[in-house]
DNA sequence: CGGACTCTTGATCCGCCTCAAGTAATGTGG
DNA sequence: CCACATTACTTGAGGCGGATCAAGAGTCCG
């Protein structure tokens, strides 16, 4: 628990000079706006690899805007069963579960040392008076979280355990690249229990499927390091459904 | 394609007196509120059992609470890979992926005869300036589907099919019964083919399951017409993780 | 250098899928 | 209302993909 809040100053970086500014909260929105959103961010968060930035049940009156490292989310049941609900990269948008009660309903776990905004909702809602647009802005943050949980769904449900693997790879791939990194060449923040645990597999599946696809000539893997070497077979398997 | 469109007129049914206001987008809204929503819905639409709400692709400009009948919506690939995402009942709200570019990821089929009240996104922020709770409302709702797809990511990365079921079956129950019906008999509107969709299982599966079910007095099923017979013992069921 | 993880790989097993056949419900046109 | 077609569901037999169990290797860190 080696949470360090601290205040953002009056002079340091906002929404409008941000790095992340195209691809987080604001992203879209028309820049005479994102000048508006400077007292939307009044405090951050530094994490350390393994803090946690909120737990399951804790009140909830905030988003977190990830500007460093990366965070995953998991559901926890009272049965003991842990589902990784989600791995958040820069830019994208931690807590939008669990506003309908005011309860977080997962737990978010730094997988490295990160560093989030804290957007408070009561914020939102007050700038929002004079920039009705952050709203809509909210509303598409949360829509795409849907549509991503949509996906994962369909993956789960009905893709065969190579087609997952392959279709978490090119989506981490894009992510990565939208956010200016290489989209070939990247290290995986995630175990291969993790990813497993998020993919409805087993360490050992993911294992064996890692060199499965580097014998095969799709990547190549060492540890968590990943070079995508067949972009176009690993979409074309990430394509095929059950059956 | 029977959609009909009617205008609302204006001594008909509002939010206010509507029966679902409990439960639909204005749940927990403070009655005085709740009366200044009389303009949010100026349309519904008819549905009869089988018309297509909305197709993916198509631009998004509303949200849709259904008042009446039931509806799913399914992801659908361009591979050929079809996923339900969800069934939905009277006082749930329809619509709320696909917000963030402005179209549809899913198509939205209903059930059996159905009618949505049309709530337009432009209606949504016109009238949240003097009813602010009313995007809290909105963020509260999706949120909520949010949470909701967790659990499904949950039943699916790592509960046995039984479980899957029990759960299916659980969660069926307890909305029914918010909706003022028996928890204990009810009709599904789904096919076993469409619950196996869902569930990320075979409809083959899902039939035996429900004649395991029966033949162990957890229900009695006949076709479509299901009873419960030992809640207790499907959420014991539908706690059990797959190890 | 030791100890704890993390990952890999092999052998075996089992839950669910696939394929197949038959029955029951539902719908359709005469 | 009946004959028929179609769709929905049930049940069985067999196969396979991924889980489980187990052992060993590589990596990280004090």
């Amino acid at each position: 628990m080696s949470q360090k809040r601290v205040p953002v100053a009056v002079d340091a970086v906002h929404c409008a000079t941000c790095m992340m500014g195209n691809v987080c909260l604001p992203a879209g929105m028309p820049n005479h706006e994102v000048e508006q959103l400077d007292q939307l961010v009044k405090e951050r968060i530094k994490l350390k690899k393994g803090d946690i930035l909120y737990r399951s049940g804790e009140k909830l009156d905030a988003l977190y805007g990830l500007r460093l490292g990366s965070v995953k989310s998991q559901l926890e049941e009272a049965t003991g069963q842990v589902q990784i609900t989600g791995f958040f990269l820069p830019g994208e948008i931690i807590g939008l579960d669990g506003m309908l009660d005011g309860e977080h309903g997962t737990n978010a776990v730094a997988m490295e040392d990160s560093e989030v905004c804290v957007v408070r909702l009561k914020d939102i809602d007050d700038i929002s008076r004079y920039v009705p647009s952050l709203q809509q802005q909210v509303r598409r943050v949360m829509s795409k979280e849907i549509a991503r949980t949509y996906q994962v769904m369909l993956a789960l449900g009905s893709m065969r355990s190579e087609a997952r693997l392959a279709a978490f790879l090119v989506n981490l791939s894009q992510r990565l690249s939208a956010l200016g990194y290489s989209s070939t060449d990247f290290i995986m923040r995630m175990s291969r229990e993790e990813i497993g645990n998020y993919l409805g597999l087993t360490l050992e599946t993911v294992s064996r499927l890692f060199s499965r696809f580097a014998r095969d000539g799709l990547i190549s893997v060492s540890q968590r390091e990943i070079r995508i070497l067949d972009m176009e077979a690993l979409e074309e398997l990430a394509g095929h459904q059950a059956s």
